[in-house]
DNA sequence: CTGAAAGCGCTTACAG
DNA sequence: CTGAAAGCGCTTACAG
């Protein structure tokens, strides 16, 4: 690639210091009209674009224009959405988003938050994985703006935003129990992933408050890739079956739709799952979630970033999105049998 | 937020000179260990980082270490598992990946790219936008690292991935019309946009090569936000319905699908689908599609344009992923009525 | 209205 | 083994 021309460049064809230059792309006054023609001229002819790096270096010293997006996988629809919330109110303030996933692997973690900030992105919304905490408390104790999503970090301080898990998942749970079930299986996440333990929390809640013993064998929790939830589910269903299931994320949703299906019991077994799937209203029967807001969740983030970028002193802000089941179908289905107990 | 600590911060602590904390920084030879000490000690209590950005600019004057992705709109699945792909190159070679939706939007590209050039990042993988080539063509004259994605821009040269968009919906209407299908509608994007004119171009051929005509109103384009394709197919499938629909880009393939499934016609109509979609398998009948290798364009295209940031010089490159139709049921439907003609 | 000097936080030669 | 000077491409005060 041909060198990039600096304003010195610029300057040597438009015959002017590369002060005036500097002052032409900035839209300073006090230029002469003759000249900004002759300095633009050149600039169209060289196709100059101002380095942002050096005029930043120089200007604040630290601002970069950048922010960084720590998630899992930028590939899952979920964080897909929540980064185009993110995008939109970033680039509203003239940020772009740089994105990098994790996988939730605390060593992935580490390197991703090294890269962004070694190039000093401004600030950064982070879905922490587990066990990695200790660089991101020493950067929100600097006070660098950081903005925890989806999950909770282990210790105190940070913004945050997330959706209320809990509450969600027992919502999920009541739904089941109001539509006749006592046999509810809970499938989802590693409880040591913060999303993961509050919605079993809200599961076991629902569950207590309803006067139903939790039977730990009807709790499974398993840390799988997407696609791994499917055969995960068949094991789940291959003996004495549950009535119903509470599925406590999108994966797991999508492995269970599948799993039943398999096994031609999706209008046997009744399913709520947490966060919303693609096409959950075209399967029959159709999906019932209890849905997160992914676009809001990420614009909210960005806005409470912007905020602490440009300065905002107050005291951490914790942002708390609940929703409500979304009945299509598979929540619907009354328990089929009845067992003893 | 506190100022982060710079090398002389750094070394006022250790005791140095600041080019002294400069060598421990980068692992230089030639330091005693016992200044290493000091200065790792003074670089973990301030929680040192170096600026990458003044490194560069000293450095190669030009390499940020980060690269963009210009794209529609990253809450797709399709581009978002792009963007996983160029990911997970781009991180092996130690740069991040700076994402930016533009919607198909001339304007809204040119302040994407903006953003992104100014910021100096060292290429660009780019879903160009329809009529705004002419900055594109200028930063490809220039040999700035750019590969084209998806689509084609208007001129010749720079480096390109995309699916076959012509022959993988060429299979699709063949393999509709293997099934005894001769009245096929085909619902897709725009025709300015490249992807979409090849793909009605792929439908035509077929068509042609089995000796049918093509009904000018069965080809409907439309330009539609995701949820608006479900309603445009309710009008499309009003009246006189044809047997079959090749729907050309997911989102429509997804409203095709719903408003079959509305309108009770799922198994009436056969449909072939461009691109895959979620839950494709578990949808009853199941949805054929001819689908795209995302993960795969996307790690193509960040491989070439590394290669390029990196100096190669090899003639610009065209990799051009073809695939089969994956069968699952709805497309192999039978025609249910026959027409006159 | 225009320009020469100093400095942002680093690295690259050069000295000692 | 350690340090003082110059410079990356800009902007910020100061002059004229």
């Amino acid at each position: 690639m041909r060198r990039r021309p600096t304003m010195r460049d610029v300057a040597l064809r438009a015959g002017v210091s590369f002060k005036t230059v500097s002052r032409v792309v900035n839209a300073e006054a006090a230029v002469s009209p003759a000249v900004v023609a002759r300095v633009e001229e050149a600039i169209s002819d060289l196709g100059y674009r101002r380095d942002d790096r050096a005029r930043r270096l120089r200007q604040a010293g630290t601002h970069t224009g950048v922010i960084g997006f720590v998630l899992a996988d930028v590939s899952n629809p979920f964080f897909s959405a929540i980064l185009r919330g993110i995008e939109e109110v970033a680039s509203a303030g003239d940020f772009v988003v740089v994105a990098g996933s994790t996988d939730g692997d605390p060593e992935r973690q580490a390197r991703v938050l090294d890269a962004f900030i070694s190039r000093r992105v401004d600030g950064l919304v982070v879905v922490p994985a587990r066990g990695a905490d200790a660089q991101l408390h020493a950067e929100v104790e600097r006070r660098y703006p950081l903005v925890f999503m989806d999950l909770e970090p282990s210790f105190e301080g940070g913004d945050l935003v997330r959706s209320d898990h809990r509450g969600g998942a027992r919502l999920a749970v009541e739904h089941l129990i109001a539509h006749g079930h006592r046999d509810i299986a809970f499938f989802g996440d590693d409880p040591r992933v913060f999303s993961a333990a509050e919605r079993v929390a809200g599961y076991t809640e629902a569950l207590t408050a309803a006067g139903i013993d939790v039977e730990p064998r009807r709790v499974v929790h398993d840390h799988l890739p997407a696609s791994g939830w499917r055969e995960r589910l068949h094991e789940g269903l291959a003996a004495e079956r549950p009535t119903a299931l509470f599925t406590a994320q999108n994966f797991v949703t999508a492995g269970a739709v599948r799993a039943l299906h398999d096994l031609g019991l999706e209008r046997e077994i009744a399913l709520v799952g947490f966060d919303d799937v693609e096409f959950a209203d075209v399967v029959r029967p159709g999906i019932s979630v209890v849905p997160q807001h992914p676009l809001e969740l990420g614009r909210r983030a960005a806005e409470l970033l912007l905020g602490r970028i440009s300065g905002s002193q107050s005291p951490p802000e914790r942002v708390v999105l609940t929703s409500a089941v979304v009945a299509r179908g598979s929540g619907e289905i009354p328990p089929r049998r009845r067992r003893a107990r």
